[in-house]
DNA sequence: CTGTTAGCGCTTTCAC
DNA sequence: GTGAAAGCGCTAACAG
């Protein structure tokens, strides 16, 4: 029927807002600025040219003019399955509005070749800057005669080999207070879930774990430590290996959310009596019947963090702090049994 | 030190790496398009001048004048809190990158103001296609007029006064299986906890639900009927009321993810004695100690599904495509105390 | 107060 | 094989 893409391409541009309020393209262009030195009756006019055509202004070409190439920025998660990365993004996004950008979300899925590739495709885009959560410590492709002087901000892991600004989490000194609070309660067995070694958190996180063991002078006993990719079926596993062992631990630390469930997953199945510790606080930890100490912290404030500190270097003399590094507290929360237990409805029937 | 915005400007354009090359910028743009009627020795220039310079193409020029505004589809979402729309935000950005399209996520908090404003904005940035879950059911600031033509998709509600693809869970299937097997354990006096009447799939849940009762006879009792916004905090006390009756019901359904959330924690605090069904599944659900039945489907899918009927019509001819409307199968999973129970660690201490 | 000219960085078209 | 000119839609800079 109809020709190809008429309709789609029927979007109306200035010229024909010009043309039929009878001005010129750049007497448009003051209306929609809202420039004082054009008249009321060619603003109306303008305007009611604009509203006839449903004109909306084309930012890609009032960016490309202006030097903006996209007025947005970009964020690059390693794993978005992960609920800590989607509190992210809704910092990032609540940040960003309130200065009319948009967030260009891209999900590396732990792949660095991928994060090499969208970090690329981003500055392509001329992102105005840059929040990445990279998915190894190798930041090569993230230094500045890389980025061409893009803002950019590292999320949960500082920069190595690079210079840029950071926003952490106190991993350190959470997993410690956790790892304290298991030693308090006399548990020296204590099996350790973390992340490959390759990740900062995971080496900050281990670290602390470990330093709370030297200050209460208690051995770590190595056969229980595990350091692997946070999946949580991965998870699952290794603990039910720990749990297997001939001489259990009787505590175990998880390192992250996705070792979290999977240990909790591996514990309910088992039927071994063990207290667990770690980060990442969720949702229902608190109803869950089992002794949990969770480190938590607030992931939409990193988010809107980082978001700052991106946006105070896209500013005009940006450029000129020093490095910046934000370092979040962590708390450690403890949940257990609710007082007086489930009251269940046996058999799921009525009372 | 710097003249102010030194560094920043310094990104090479097609006219530097040209210029070093010592050849013409249109040779450039067709060595970048591996154009096989350029001469091996002079792609060798070009390509050693664009890694000396580090250059990288600007895409915001290059999409405008190839008449593409971003080569982006927008994203918007009601709620980017509810783990529903990041599941979703993944499966769209997993389709959109295997076309070379970025995501732009956007959160209108089920403002439809805001939502009216993001909308307009995604358009001035030329997006390729728009996603939206719509905050109401006031569907005007979508029709084809104020879109211009940009295809649209709505998920998890349909069209209403407008044309548009969408895609769709069966919510009505899902609410009345869920209700069905209440009934079947012998409740008659069942809550519901739903969501307000003008949002879709609040509708079709609740509908599904009484269908259920009138399919099995049972009078439906309105003093159990709640309608409000989907709020953990709400749902928790709107629950906490109607376990307070002095009749109060024997089971609950609760209409969504954030009810379900907030009706758990309402019987978890109560001493009551009570059923959970309802919609969405989440994380953990089989461990909680609670008789639970959740309707449960693919979030993901339902991303990947909207992002493939928009491809389709962002293709040449895909304005002539009669609106399609999919609807993807739930499935109801019933999950009980854990077998055998929890074996506790006592105080938290070492077994 | 409003219009003209030029150009953001790229690609399409036509020329050699 | 390669280049020159023109233009995507917009706006800065200078007219008048």
């Amino acid at each position: 029927m109809s020709p190809e893409g008429e309709h789609r391409n029927a979007v109306p541009t200035m010229r024909d807002v010009a043309a039929l309020a009878g001005v010129s393209t750049m007497t448009v262009s003051r209306v929609l600025h809202d420039d004082p030195r054009i008249s009321a009756e060619t603003k109306a006019k303008v305007r009611d040219a604009v509203r006839e055509l449903g004109y909306l202004r084309n930012d890609t070409a009032r960016n490309l003019r202006i030097g903006r190439g996209a007025a947005a920025i970009g964020l690059v998660v390693s794993n978005l399955a992960n609920p800590f990365y989607s509190q992210l993004a809704l910092g990032v996004g609540v940040a960003a509005e309130a200065q009319n950008l948009t967030v260009m979300l891209v999900n590396s899925a732990g792949d660095r070749d991928r994060e090499v590739r969208l970090v690329r495709d981003l500055l392509s885009r001329r992102v105005v800057g840059i929040i990445v959560s990279p998915a190894t410590d190798d930041h090569s492709h993230l230094a500045a005669r890389a980025l061409h002087g893009t803002p950019l901000v590292l999320v949960a892991r500082p920069p190595k080999g690079i210079t840029a600004d950071c926003v952490l989490v106190d991993d350190f000194t959470g997993a410690r207070e956790a790892a304290k609070r298991l030693l308090a309660r006399g548990h020296t067995k204590v099996g350790f879930v973390g992340l490959p070694p390759t990740v900062w958190t995971g080496g900050e996180r281990f670290r602390g774990f470990r330093s709370a063991f030297e200050e209460a002078g208690v051995r770590l006993d190595r056969r229980y430590v595990r350091h692997q990719e946070s999946d949580v079926a991965a998870a699952e596993k290794t603990v039910s290996s720990l749990l297997g062992m001939r001489d259990p631990p009787t505590a175990l630390f998880a390192a992250n959310n996705r070792n979290m469930i999977g240990a909790i997953r591996a514990v309910s199945r088992s039927a071994s009596s063990i207290a667990l510790a770690g980060f990442d606080d969720f949702e229902l930890a608190d109803l869950l019947d089992l002794p949990l100490i969770v480190v938590t912290y607030d992931a939409v404030g990193l988010g809107r963090e980082a978001a700052r500190l991106l946006l105070e270097r896209v500013e005009p003399r940006g450029g000129d702090l020093p490095p910046q590094r934000v370092v979040l507290p962590t708390a450690v929360v403890e949940y257990g049994p609710p007082t007086g237990g489930w009251h269940l409805a046996a058999e799921l029937g009525p009372g």
